[in-house]
RNA sequence: GCCCGGGUGGCGAAAUCGGCAGACGCAAAGGACUUAAAAUCCUUUUCGCCGCAAGGCGAGUGCGGGUUCAAGUCCCGCCCCGGGCACCA
């Protein structure tokens, strides 16, 4: 067994697994078999009920026994513990992530290269882009990334970006807009073209990406990144490189936001592609190595920031584009650049074009001569995995002098983190100083050889674990594939919206690769997904680094589990953010205390009572039942739905003293059922009070009788002129003249309306009447 | 700048399809029980004005317009707060 250091749950997470945990009790009580892994902010549902196919009861996995569901998910091979940098301990686990690792290094989506990476210097390792957050690392938000030049494990998500983007569109119906905003975001799709300026008496090319491929008859300069490859060549003076050097450094240290433009002209010249005119050739701060060719042609007739760029290096502005039905303009009176698309203008054999006609035609023209072609580039980069940390599953690779990276062979695997590592938290792998560990020979030629010393980024364990958790004791495969055919793609997922570009989007990249290795049928892990709102305090979300983590252990110890729970359910509908504000625990914890007071006082209760509190008690328990089981089906806003079952509370405080016998079972049963999703202890208790045997879920949830919900009477509201004045009392389905009659002999309506004419009489049927006068 | 949310009492909120604004809970005030306290139970509680009182009148869902018999809810124009993305060519 290996080691692990201990982490904590916070309040985000208690409210998110008491969230889906009411639902998974709801759907299990209505008969539905429901597979209910609580991972990392996760469940699917509705599914099979894997814990009770496993002889043990639903209440076991839930969050509100804490230690239990640590000892779960380390029996399941996840997470042992919460903090995601740990997720990883059991060596199954290890071991299919990295038969992942091999199958992928295998087809070429993992390979290693000298990066540029985002560094914390907290965590001391090295991050991917999606895990750094407003230049700060994810979990310390106040340290700034550095960047770092390493040699860096990277899996191809960008293969996929254009399937990640299209399927958007079929995800659409089911996640939350914002998040699939916030992917189309990330993702970043540019459709253009790209095309090579000739480098003038070289035989070298400069190629640009640009989505204006119809304003090139307007470029009036090349600008180069100052990484880029080119820039070492044309840029030659001590002084000037010395000037590109402090370009880089001053991007790094700033934020790109403010960063003033500032280029450099190289004294060289490019021939244009289209008219064959000399082009300047300059290097600019702005332009950002990492996306596109790391090169842009500057229109700045037609875009802001070159607009901005020329003007200040007295670089011509040509416009080419005009709008439809407007002048072209001047270059030298222009104020600001046309960046609409209209028509092309003084652009050779394409004048009169419309914008995008002229943008597919140009870039089949630069194709059909050798120069360019149509091009789509995506924001999304690869996904750096190496971590420099012990925690985290070994990257299976073995560096061999003579064959170079060598994946273990399968019979090898796991690669197991070895014991009594001394971890610094900071710099280097801690693995490197295990000469045991890193010492091999080739598997390929059995040289003497070393092994890789970072482990995988634990966002690799999240991509798949609910596929795992079908099948979680499987020795020779991930999972049996027929399983996750039966299961896949999840019902319903839910978690944060911290994860919209995280795991969400790790996630599904590692599905389709799956799907690519003909493990899985399902192009989509999860079909539906509903994101809870964030826990805050003081405005902020909870975090470690910021201090304000609530522990629920000391509440729980206070209150009860339950009660925990009853708040993050109660104090706000479950998408909404919530400020976490103790005071209103009281609330809960009495609540819990009426129902279980009442219930236990009324059980064995017996005599006939009184027909009238009976009647209104269970009028007021079906009315309940049909408010609770319908938010349950709709729109999960469980603040309603135990809100009413505090109003029946009330109601049957009121009556209690002349309940039937008969009566007071049927409530206090169907009350006890009814609170088990959200309080599943005292439901149970209450449950074995009742004198039954067995976990109160295996009971069916109860239905409504719409005949026992009806109202006597219904009380309709009476407007004159839309303000309200009075109430009649009478029979459901009275008629309109004989409501009209009644409201009109009402002695708060008659004041209004005496003398006057009456122009109109609305009337919504059971619902209100409203008297038009004049 | 672009894209999402949101703005309702002292506070968290409810009003699900345009039909009684403020359910439910917190906090506060009063009362019962108690030697006392805690716990429990019962009242009151949007604001303003009138009234000894029962009660009455008026205003009110960020601001300004509009549609409608009727608007927290729909439309137009603003303001403010939160979140995401952003020299992405």
């Amino acid at each position: 067994m290996l080691p692990y250091p201990s982490g904590k749950l916070h309040m985000g997470h208690v409210r998110n697994y008491a969230i889906g945990d009411a639902l998974a009790r709801y759907m299990w009580m209505r008969g539905y078999n429901v597979l209910h892994p609580m991972g990392w902010d996760a469940f699917g549902l509705p599914a099979e009920n894997a814990a009770l196919k496993a002889g043990r009861e639903p209440r076991e996995w839930t969050l509100s026994n804490i230690a239990h569901m640590k000892a779960q998910m380390q029996r399941l091979g996840f997470a042992i513990d919460w903090n995601r940098e740990i997720a990883t301990c059991d060596p199954e686990y290890y071991r299919w992530n990295q038969w992942f690792f091999v199958k992928m290094f295998e087809r070429g989506l993992a390979y290693r290269k000298e990066a540029l990476l985002n560094w914390c210097p907290e965590c001391g390792t090295v991050l991917a882009n999606e895990q750094v957050v407003n230049g700060c690392c994810w979990r310390h938000e106040t340290t700034p990334v550095e960047q770092r030049a390493m040699q860096q494990w990277f899996l191809k998500i960008t293969n996929y970006a254009g399937e990640l983007l299209d399927a958007l569109n079929d995800l659409e119906t089911g996640w939350p807009e914002r998040v699939v905003a916030m992917q189309r975001n990330w993702i970043g799709r540019s459709d253009g073209a790209e095309v090579d300026f000739r480098l003038e008496n070289s035989n070298e090319k400069i190629r640009v990406f640009t989505t204006r491929i119809d304003t090139i008859y307007g470029a009036t300069a090349l600008i180069l990144a100052p990484e880029h490859p080119l820039v070492a060549q044309l840029v030659t003076g001590d002084e000037e490189r010395l000037k590109i050097k402090e370009m880089i450094d001053a991007a790094a240290r700033q934020d790109p936001g403010n960063l003033e433009k500032v280029g450099l002209f190289t004294g060289r010249y490019a021939t244009h592609p289209f008219h064959g005119g000399k082009i300047p050739i300059w290097v600019g701060n702005f332009v950002l190595i990492g996306y596109g060719t790391g090169a842009i042609m500057a229109v700045p007739a037609h875009d802001q920031r070159d607009f901005e760029f020329c003007r200040a290096h007295d670089i011509p502005i040509v416009p080419v584009i005009r709008p439809v039905d407007g002048d072209l303009g001047h270059g030298e009176t222009m104020k600001e650049p046309f960046v609409e698309y209209g028509v092309v203008e003084a652009s050779g054999q394409w004048s009169g074009l419309p914008s995008a006609e002229a943008r597919r035609k140009m870039a089949a023209f630069a194709d059909a001569n050798g120069f360019g072609e149509a091009s789509t580039t995506y924001r999304i980069k690869d996904w750096g995995i190496s971590r420099q940390r012990y925690w985290g599953t070994p990257i299976p690779i073995i560096y061999c002098p003579q064959c170079g990276a060598v994946p273990v062979p399968e019979k090898n695997l796991p690669v197991l983190l070895p014991p009594n590592v001394k971890i610094t938290g900071k710099g280097r792998s801690p693995l490197e100083s295990v000469p045991d560990f890193m010492n091999v020979p080739c598997p390929r030629c059995g040289t003497a050889a070393k092994r890789e010393s970072d482990t995988m980024d634990t966002f690799i364990d999240s991509s798949w674990y609910f596929y795992r958790y079908c099948d979680p004791h499987n020795d020779s495969a991930p999972f049996d594939s027929q399983i996750i055919a039966h299961w896949f793609p999840i019902d319903q997922y839910i978690g944060g919206i911290t994860h919209a570009i995280l795991h969400l989007i790790y996630s599904r990249f590692w599905t389709k690769v799956m799907r690519d290795l003909n493990l899985v049928a399902n192009n989509e892990p999860a079909k539906n997904l509903f994101t809870q709102g964030m826990v805050l305090m003081g405005g902020s979300a909870m975090s470690k680094s910021k201090g304000n983590v609530v522990d629920p252990d000391e509440m729980v110890e206070k209150y009860g589990a339950d009660t925990c729970r009853l708040y993050t359910l109660f104090a706000a509908p479950p998408e909404k953010d919530m400020d976490w504000n103790e005071s209103s625990v009281e609330g809960q914890h009495r609540f819990l205390g009426r129902v279980y007071r009442f219930v236990t006082r009324n059980a064995d209760r017996a005599g006939d009572g009184q027909p009238d509190s009976s009647r209104k008690a269970l009028r007021k328990l079906h009315q309940t039942i049909r408010k609770v089981t319908s938010d349950f089906d709709s729109r999960w806003h469980f603040n309603t739905s135990i809100a009413s079952l505090m109003e029946l509370l009330n109601e049957l405080y009121q009556q209690e003293p002349g309940l039937s016998g008969s009566a007071a079972r049927e409530i206090c049963e169907k009350l006890t059922l009814m609170l088990a999703p959200f309080a599943p202890y005292c439901a149970q208790d209450l449950w074995e009070a009742l004198g039954h045997a067995g976990p109160v879920f295996r009971h069916s949830w109860p239905e409504f009788d719409p005949e026992l919900a009806k109202e006597e009477l219904a009380e309709i509201p009476v407007q004159v002129n839309g303000k309200l004045r009075g109430h009649v009392r009478t029979v459901f389905g009275t008629p309109k003249d004989e409501l009209q009659r009644l409201a009109l002999a009402l002695d708060k309506v008659k004041p209004f309306v005496d003398g006057k004419q009456i122009a109109k009489v609305i009337v919504v049927p059971d619902k209100l009447i409203n008297l038009v006068v004049k």
